[in-house]
DNA sequence: GAAACGCCTTAGTCTATACTAATAGTGAGA
DNA sequence: TCTCACTATTAGTATAGACTAAGGCGTTTC
């Protein structure tokens, strides 16, 4: 009888997920998750994140290149996923079949996530026969671990005429950043493109709802990652 | 700027919560919650529930006496019952609505009935229409905190002819407990009164489904507490 | 190439919750 | 009334995860 034996596969905690999560987000884009990001991200200080982040390459979920950030292991990967699955999952579910909406379903399921069994979120995929959005337009990922790579397209890019959902910003500059805010570009937000001045001029747009224009130069619309909107 | 002050009241933990459960199932005959009792039906050690005790006690949620046991005060009480409400109503849901079995549907709320937000509880109750009963025939506590005291009949005083649901055995003797579960009569079975024999004689039951008939002794069947079940 | 600034990490602390080992109280029987 | 067996508590330790304060690394700037 040994002094007791650490368990080698303990079942991921409600943080660790939380954190893999973060980082599968902050990564899509192919580069590594800063610290601070995902101490921005996860409402928690930086040295935080260094304390989870060397726990996390301990189990071999991520792999950290220091003062660098990190990236997700395939397995951290696979776990990521698994998570964002479930979310997406629940807040279709809870919206459509308990009339939840857009609002407040988010944080519901950010605390569902963790509670929830795989077969009661298999039981709620069956029950909305199985789909492939969430409530937002996100893919779904596959309970294998599959995900449709959203085809993201710059706004400098984006065909006139076209509706868009601006989905990540490519910067880390402060100064842009807080210009993108003040405009009110921050990822999530619906747009048309309304249209485009030649020899790289700037591309107008139209914020959806409210039908705001915003004039963004070329150098800025680079930056702006966009989602075409399904029909 | 002072250095933190310490929220009086933050949200309980699934721990505290799933102690002030325990207290209040053990506790609902009227008497105290002892330390083993706690620890057994919650599986962890003594010295564990000991320390949750003297927590519980700090945050008034529990009154205890030292060596004797521990009692709800009526804020526990209130949060146990609030809990109790989720639990069944998670039930009832989960069976009702995702195709849940009885044996299922038990884990499965133990752990969702921590995350789930009081709205998505009422949204479930709303759906069920507003039910008083989970599967198993317990009922569910209002959202106001009030529930139904189950009408508890010792086997003993049981109109012959009667179905009952056994729900608690009273004693802790260990001889009469381990005889108790040796015959089947465990909290949860299911029985019909057959007969019982003159001047405080034994009954005789049969189980239900199985039909296995039990004789039991006056003296034992008054410690067996039984709810009618409705036709 | 040095200085400065900003980001990242380390050091040290705290809380919640569990555990084991040791001690202390209680009540049933001798 | 005393003893013993059981139960409860205390003492000490561990782990996850958060925090602040302090120090180290790298990039930008001149
Ligand atoms: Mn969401
Ligand atoms: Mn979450
Ligand atoms: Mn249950
Ligand atoms: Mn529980």
């Amino acid at each position: 009888m040994q002094p007791t034996v650490r368990d080698p596969n303990p079942p991921l905690t409600r943080s660790v997920e939380d954190y893999l999560k973060a980082i599968y987000h902050l990564s899509s884009q192919g580069g590594f998750a800063a610290t601070s990001d995902i101490a921005a991200m996860l409402e928690v200080s930086p040295p935080s994140v260094s304390g989870m982040v060397k726990r996390l390459s301990e189990m071999g979920l991520i792999e950290h290149v220091p003062y660098r950030g990190v990236q997700l292991t395939s397995q951290g990967r696979r776990a990521a996923l698994r998570m964002i699955r479930r979310h997406r999952i629940l807040e279709l579910y809870l919206t459509q079949h308990l009339g939840y909406d857009w609002g407040g379903v988010h944080d519901e399921a950010e605390r569902l996530e963790h509670a929830v069994s795989d077969e009661l979120i298999e039981r709620m995929a069956s029950a909305l026969g199985q789909p492939q959005y969430d409530p937002h337009g996100d893919p779904i990922p596959t309970a294998a671990g599959d995900i449709e790579e959203a085809e993201l397209v710059s706004l400098a890019d984006a065909h006139v005429g076209t509706k868009l959902e601006l989905r990540q910003v490519g910067t880390q500059d402060t100064a842009r950043l807080r210009y993108f805010a003040e405009q009110g570009l921050t990822p999530g937000v619906l747009l048309t493109v309304s249209e485009r001045q030649p020899f790289n001029g700037p591309t107008t747009i139209a914020l959806v709802p409210s039908g705001d224009p915003r004039v963004v130069g070329r150098e800025l619309a680079q930056l702006l990652w966009c989602q075409e909107i399904g029909s």
